[in-house]
DNA sequence: TTATCATTTGAATATCTGTTCATATGTATT
DNA sequence: AATACATATGAACAGATATTCAAATGATAA
């Protein structure tokens, strides 16, 4: 998914601020954060998983239910709620035959409401 | 791209809890407003577009010393510009033969912070 | 056990996306 | 005008991804 050249970019396109590309490529984060980040927004960036945690900041909810509320199939819902599971985004508890999703973590809603701001300006 | 479908959903599986449906599906924000919010995410959701922001942080750059600080092809570089400039998160301006591109916005580098401490937490 | 229901999972498919390569555009210099 | 160089763009390809369909779990009730 990456690639890390081993040799030089032979494109004609020369540096042109020595010292900018010097500063900025020794302040730039890890290169590993950075991907995280990126892993992070890919899982914000598909509609059905906005809207199944948008829903989860109003309540607690069971697969069906949101389903219901999204308008689209059980077993869809249930593949991005594995999903968001794997990103540690939800966490989820059994009540008989029933599971119920939450939200894991308080950051997901700043970070959304960051976004929204940014994008109602 | 989103499937809005007009027949219900004939699963098996019922509504469990009819009032958290109810309740969910009406303080939902507008549809419109949370496929924005997804775009958006798409954007940040790529590793080269991510350390092209990040590097617009600390200062505004030209094309060439981006692609040189990531060690990525200009082209590859300005095909991202492209995404990022019909986003409205970069803005540039011309110096004779040079592009110099920067942050069209401060709430990124703030979205981007959020992130930073949802990863590290 | 058997039946029923909520959820999960795997495979298949259609669509989307990022990079490369080749080429075009735009600007300055000679 | 001709050349050189920074950037942009289009087509093509490979890899990723969201939904559907069918089938498998897991849990309860009869």
């Amino acid at each position: 998914m990456e690639n890390i050249k081993e040799t030089l970019q032979e494109a004609s396109a020369e540096t042109v601020n020595p010292e900018v590309v010097k500063a900025v490529s020794e302040k730039l984060p890890d290169i590993e954060l950075l991907y995280d980040v990126a892993e992070l927004f890919k899982v914000f960036g598909d509609s059905t998983r906005v809207r199944i945690l948008c829903a989860l900041f109003e309540s607690e909810m069971c697969v069906c239910d949101i389903a219901q509320v999204l308008d689209m199939t059980q077993s869809a819902i249930s593949h991005q709620l594995r999903v968001l599971k794997q990103a540690r985004l939800v966490k989820y508890r059994r009540d008989g035959k029933t599971v119920y999703y939450s939200l894991a973590d308080d950051h997901i809603q700043t970070i959304f409401n960051q976004a929204f701001e940014h994008i109602m300006e």
